[in-house]
DNA sequence: TTGAAAGCGGTACCAG
DNA sequence: CTGGTACCGCTTTCAA
């Protein structure tokens, strides 16, 4: 007896599909309540292949060719015609292969987000706006996330183009203008964070230099001159960009900048707290707190919290960025807004213009104050 | 003189771009800060189309077919036919066309995820994990947000089948179970949030019952009986269950339930700040308030601070979910955490397997009850 | 082990 | 306005 030399394909699926349900029975632990799972052998039925445009254009009696345009818009087609494709359509359920409409037109119709977090309010803000931005326009965000490091970002940014996106969206991030020039010969790029300008590049940031200006004026205005800083980490421009705010502001006054009233943080709650205990540890008098951001301020708040000094009464205390949550901190945190769901927006608005080959009009946002509660007037 | 019927489209493709130009100079308000916008024309240099197998395999001297398969490990090449590959590859900085590979392979590696909430702490956990199990597996997230509303759930799916993504991930949403199961004809589904079985579909929730039990055991062992609680929406099923939980505990240590001592919020601050406002005003006695998530807890909070109520010591405070930021809470939260990184990744390695039809294994994660400093022993 | 060739599902050019 | 047809870039038989 020969065995066949080429096995029939059913043969194996048959093979397999028993291994399988014998694994399912004999493995142990695996109870009933663990879901049964079948072979694909066994779901065939199940599995309903769209139909075509050639199927559609079969039964509607007309050339594929015909079905795209009306799909398209691409040229006039008679009502007769129309009507037996519309009905065609209907008929078989046709919903287009948006995977060979890609590969045909070469373009992805999707546009590649790089954020530096997902879980950080900060940028979901952000994202949140492109998103917006692009709803009902047939573009969908592919969202990666770069974790603030400039290699990871780049290679994020290289999946993101072998998937062909049509523009790139880039929130902050490490990387060098250059490199962004560079990608940007590949795919149209908006990035905010930084102010770029290239062929094929838009890039705008905040004002974050000014916005420091007012959060420290105001501070001075309430009759504040022993001001702390917790600084953001120092190699991130925002972070700098604050800082001199608080100092030139300090000097507008004629304030002395004392250097250990400026502290170390990270844009961490974490860097907040200790910032604060090692203020307070130094001794040196203050009656105000200019957090870089937000959640330094919460973590600076805590600081004082846990020595039972309070907040506005005894420290005054601002922040930067405005998340959701800063206003029910207790007391509701006087901060510096950074519109970043509009950011967002504008940001997928000018991608979607890149993309279209359309001329940009921008306008940058600015940051603003908003007083709360933290703050109080000595 | 007669005009062609045809005019050539390099023709148009010179008008259009002098148009272009002509406008960007003319428009009043375009100052030079705006980027110069190239038409598509004067662009082309730039554009470095990707080499295809073909160029490849022509350069390297074989076929297209033998390029293919030493890129997929389809079948053995031979050693010097590698070779030629690899240098033809390296020359021509050759990146294959996912577009065409997704076309022929009828799957866009790609998983589909439903969000309720792009700026929600909460579900960006969940997505973190979910991109971190998809890491380096070749396979994208594409996150998409419902809002809560089934209509809109339902429609974003659409788009995400539509684009053909081989699996997809709801987070929690207003759907139907049947919807639901519907869907996972087209595609392999898990979910969270409910708790579903069928042949595509898993779904899995965390035990919320025994969570919100253990939240109020922990404050009944710590003395309270007069125990307020901030309800969710009465639509969500989670809300519920923690509802039943707060009540079920109660009973159990045959605390008479007060049925003021029950307030309605819905998930966010501004309701948990309502709520207690409510509480207060009704002169209900109460020495401890469980909210029924930590957003309802902050504004509960809130609420307290403005009557000048302090906490622990007059009343003290238990959450649900434990967001990052209820560490950093004056005081830090007492609350039920929700390990939704680690569900996120679950949810991420599960969809894996039953897009490779392999067997699932999973083991619900468990709420665990995490002790601050907002509650104190009466 | 390898090459030729047939599509995957559309789109767009051409001629009529 | 419409149908025929070539092709987008890759994978996968089939036959050698």
């Amino acid at each position: 007896m020969r065995v066949p030399e080429r096995v029939s394909t059913t043969f194996w699926r048959a093979v397999t599909a028993w291994l399988l349900l014998y694994w399912q029975f004999s493995t142990p632990g695996r109870g009933p309540e663990l879901p049964f799972w079948p072979h694909p052998c066994m779901r065939k039925a199940s599995e309903r292949p769209t139909a075509t445009v050639h199927e559609v254009a079969r039964v509607a009696g007309v050339s594929a060719a015909t079905v795209s345009r009306l799909l398209n818009g691409t040229a006039k087609v008679s009502d007769d015609k129309r009507q037996a494709i519309e009905q065609a359509i209907e008929r078989l359920n046709y919903k287009p292969n948006v995977l060979a409409q890609n590969l045909k037109t070469g373009s992805s119709r999707t546009v590649g987000i790089l954020t530096q977090s997902l879980a950080s309010g900060y940028f979901a803000d952000a994202m949140a706006g492109v998103d917006d931005a692009l709803q009902g326009t047939g573009y969908a965000p592919l969202i990666v996330s770069g974790h603030w490091h400039a290699d990871e970002e780049a290679e994020r940014i290289e999946l993101l183009i072998a998937r062909r996106v049509d523009g790139l969206v880039i929130l902050s991030g490490n990387l060098e203008d250059a490199q962004i020039l560079a990608l940007s010969e590949q795919v149209p790029i908006v990035v905010f964070g930084r102010d770029l300008q290239g062929p094929r590049t838009y890039g705008f940031s905040l004002d974050n230099y000014r916005g420091a200006c007012d959060a420290v004026e105001h501070l001075v205005a309430h009759g504040h001159r022993d001001i702390a800083f917790i600084a953001g980490p120092s190699d991130h421009r925002d972070a700098l960009a604050r800082l001199a705010g608080y100092r030139d502001t300090l000097a507008k006054h004629g304030i002395k900048a004392q250097r250990k009233l400026v502290l170390q943080g990270d844009f961490s709650e974490s860097g907040g707290l200790r910032a604060v205990e090692r203020l307070l540890a130094s001794n040196q008098r203050f009656t105000a707190i200019f957090a870089a951001n937000d959640l330094t301020a919460y973590g600076a708040r805590l600081a004082l919290f846990r020595r039972g000094i309070t907040v506005p009464d005894e420290v005054s205390v601002v922040g930067f960025d405005d998340l959701h949550s800063s206003m029910y901190t207790t007391p509701p945190l006087t901060t510096v807004r950074q519109p970043l769901f509009d950011v967002g927006q504008r940001l997928g608005r000018a991608i979607l213009r890149m993309i279209r080959q359309q001329p940009l009009e921008l306008e940058v946002p600015e940051p603003s104050l908003v007083v709360r509660e933290s703050v109080r007037a000595i």
